[in-house]
DNA sequence: TTACATGTAACTATCATAGTTACAACTAGA
DNA sequence: TCTAGTTGTAACTATGATAGTTACATGTAA
């Protein structure tokens, strides 16, 4: 099991577009960055702008920043691309037996603990922003 | 996405064989009450086993508990049953363009976070016990 | 009107999961 | 020793998500 790499791909658009903020960001161009098929970029800047974290009109070349980047933690990337569901990232076998003490009271007794492991998990994301992850880039740009 | 329920199975197999442990736990039985195929539950209980968590032997029906449950974390299951591997609960996308300044680092710049947000699930689930969840369950079996 | 971009649908290949069946290997007891 | 019952595993299927590909309708601006 692995969380979508659509979550990375999202990082690596808006980090894209922010450094190439003087320049035009279609999604040829980012798909050239990020080796893959424009319409599948398209569909992540869809993704995106849904969470409101880019702008893009149809028929006008290029996305743009919605938001200071200072402000886009990657917990906001990673509910925008969709790649885990809320309190679902743990899957919980369905129909125990209830004729059992343990089958009846398994979920209840699992899911809070899966909770608050997920929590935990986006909490950490939380705590950077994709402003961070573009001054790492520019970091270690600057000292290869 | 979602982590493969193995990972519940495991926790429900180890509750309940501690919670029959004055019976025979089969896999059939654990099957039934778990709901799902006993070749299921075989397959579950030797990684379980892999990992020193549970003794079984061919031929010999019923598995019982290596440990005492005070010391099995919901983190040792986890590991055990092999929902996530090592670092990799986030995929990356490869082949980002060397070309791209962006492309060039977006892997080293996201690699450490993704890793920080795993290890924070990861202790989460260390912090609870199979025992505790046996607990909860017998606590809620005598509410209801 | 033309050239070019975005948005989206439809389709494919690949992979993990979960379940199913079948059977060899093994043990204990009659 | 034979038999019944169990574990360990392999082989197979169905399902669903991912990621990519192609194609085209829609929209914009020069």
């Amino acid at each position: 099991m692995s969380i979508s790499s659509r979550f990375s791909v999202g990082i690596h658009i808006l980090a894209l577009i922010e450094i190439n903020k003087n320049g035009t960001s279609t999604s040829e161009f980012l798909a050239g960055s990020v080796n893959t098929n424009p319409a599948v970029i398209r569909k992540i800047i869809g993704m995106l702008k849904g969470a409101g974290l880019v702008k893009v009109q149809p028929g006008i070349a290029g996305a743009e920043l919605a938001k200071n980047l200072s402000d886009i933690t990657l917990f906001d990337v990673y509910k925008a691309v969709n790649v885990v569901q809320e309190k679902e990232l743990f899957s919980v076998h369905d129909n125990p037996n209830p004729d059992c003490p343990v089958g009846r009271n398994i979920q209840a007794a699992i899911v809070p603990v899966f909770e608050a492991a997920q929590k935990a998990l986006e909490k950490s994301l939380g705590n950077v922003s994709v402003e961070n992850v573009v001054d790492d880039i520019i970091k270690k740009e600057n000292i290869s």
